[in-house]
DNA sequence: AATGAATGAGAGTTCATTCAT
DNA sequence: TATGAATGAACTCTCATTCAT
């Protein structure tokens, strides 16, 4: 018997059946929070019975870790992709930005899920901001190389950057974002916040100039 | 505030009661999480018996209400004090940011609280961050007025800055401030991160110049 | 220290208490019931303090002994003022039925407390209808001897009775006894009810006739 | 009647469990009432583990209302099948008597149980009270326009006959019953009881005769 | 006499998990 | 693989009663 207990699905129903409970319990952690999301409630969603869910995982905190994770590789794709294509850094923020705000404006379920990992799972939410994180932080620190980024501090800059998009996210997209006008928001925001928000970017996101020339700082 | 339920103590020792269980409540909700924080365990820490708990509060929702309220109460009165001492607008940047990482040094449950809110009391949460946000937000309008501000929206800024205030105070005072380097910590987080911190909001809130013309937003 | 524990109020201001939360109590026991009708209930609706409850009565059940025994001296008071006044037997049950859905009409409470004494207080329950047949069986026996009642056994006769009327005022007093139809019913119970009742009344209590002789029964 | 909640069994072994379980309510709120009979008394009774309870119904109330539904429906087969086979109206009677008579003395339940729903649950009791008297009254009503009942009301009838058989019913069989006497009542009450009931009885049901002739009454 | 704070046993109910089928 | 019946620990909350003031 291997590690995870009864985990790995061995036929194509089973995988389905998988699928389908970690898509329901995406959804049932985002609507009604970890601790009201009962696994009846999950297992009635995915349409399986109650049984069937020890069959595909040991347990509840198996399956957040498990979603948390998959949004977790979802998110940084979608940013990855986007910013990839970019030819400078300011480009990179701006496309990186709207695909975070866009993945977010579809599924709500990122946040509102990280959110509660705190006490649920401390691993799976260090995992999460960790990994973005580090990305970014590579990313800034290339930029700055390049001459791309005025002197500030990559690592700082990035949770400041991060910090950023959660809050201008949580305002604008979760707790103002109607299906309604999502269609009017190219970049999952209002326009006027997404541009207002990259003006603020563009001036911690710049080319080195001589005259602005902060104290910098290592850890 | 005092509205529904058997709440307004009606003596002092009724009144010690209530403070105690009050203090024992944003403990419990730090150490554990709402859904893990018992009635029991609150009432076991105040060192009363457990129905004394609903002599005072109408029961968990409501006390975990307060909680949030009373540390929003304090952050802000720390925060305002040490910003309304300070000459210019980045001065009281500084200050604000000090007091704030203090804060949530010594209190760190205000953090631990606020982000499980979401789904306890979204009304809380939204109360939270609302009253905090408009106090900022009037602060850096006024600062703009005055030309201490570069060209940049008052309200995202606010929420940009609130942000960076998240994750870097989520980052290094909860994630690694131990109580015994905190001492070395006059701002909260290590000396390095909090000036490269100022040095991003240094570039944020900065004078009006004439080269820097980012696109003005409205809503 | 006497056996009724804290009980006997000693100045004017105490009785009149002690009269508020015996009326308090019948109310909130014919609203409620027994098991819903807490103490605070009792001594709000009475507008007193809590503890002063107990320095009234010893506990619970005794008020609700208390309760019992009032409604049943007031309804028998009733019957008996009335029924006393009639020159024959069959106008004594005419008014003696007459008084008591006029009083149930006005005191719901004798019903609704009576039928969950079974389990509270099954002396209570005993005593309520022993009294009250006690008195029935002994008129309905002097009834006979004087002529005024056919060869029925009394004390039969007396619970049939009882039985009728507890029925048909839970039928037409406690369920579709409304106040604003109230007033058109002199006997507490629609007219043509109530003349329904004296005709099968009137085949019980009748005078000896030769041709009709049951057999006579005895305990 | 099976919808709401998590009620129907879709196993034998589940069907067998639920009516273990409704047979230990029965009995239980027989025994101590409908406010101490607590879940763990029930499924103490019934041998079961205390969460097995909710697995065939949603709560203490809707357990309660279907055994008084089961109870109900068990009375008036009893009933129904013992008058059905009688040739007039009078023997109708005597056997329906004495089936309820019998019924109640081995499952006192019955009583018990309807009379605390007053406050449990109204629709029960009403329910309960409807359905016997609405067949009740068609019996009569029927026997009257063959000639077998006197010039009475049937509806006012039924109720009267209803309450003569409650009362009667609590006096001799519930306070008096002891199973060690009931051998030598074959009706189920003393045999001098149910005699002189049965006069009573045929004075109400009677043939009409010219010389008895009381108001007739109708709604 | 009057009060309300304090108490803890016990209530109904939920739910992650186990297991026989 | 899939299922749902079964379980009991743990939860929030109620309330009759005591007691210091």
């Amino acid at each position: 018997m291997s590690a995870g207990g009864a985990t790995a699905p061995r036929t194509a129903r089973g995988a389905r059946t998988r699928a389908r409970l970690l898509q329901a319990a995406e959804d049932v952690f985002a609507d009604v929070g970890y601790p009201d999301a009962s696994i009846v409630r999950i297992t009635e969603k995915a349409g399986v019975g109650l049984g069937t869910f020890y069959v595909h995982f040991p347990g509840k905190k198996e399956i957040f870790d498990e979603v948390v994770h998959d949004l977790n590789r979802r998110v940084r794709a979608a940013m990855t992709a986007a910013a990839d294509a970019a030819p400078d850094r300011l480009a990179a923020e701006r496309a990186g930005f709207s695909a975070f705000f866009r993945f977010t404006a579809e599924h709500p379920a990122l946040y509102r899920i990280v959110r509660q990992a705190e006490f649920v799972s401390p691993e799976a939410m260090k995992e999460h901001y960790g990994t973005i994180l580090s990305g970014y932080e590579q990313a800034l620190t290339r930029a700055r190389d390049e001459g791309q980024l005025g002197r500030v501090d990559p690592t700082v800059a990035a949770w400041v950057l991060m910090g950023a998009g959660e809050l201008i996210g949580m305002r604008w997209v979760l707790w103002e974002g109607e299906a309604a006008t999502r269609a009017a928001h190219p970049d999952g925001v209002p326009p006027h916040v997404f541009e207002a928000l990259m003006d603020i970017v563009a001036l911690i996101v710049a080319p080195t100039t001589e005259d602005r020339t902060p104290r910098r700082t290592e850890e």
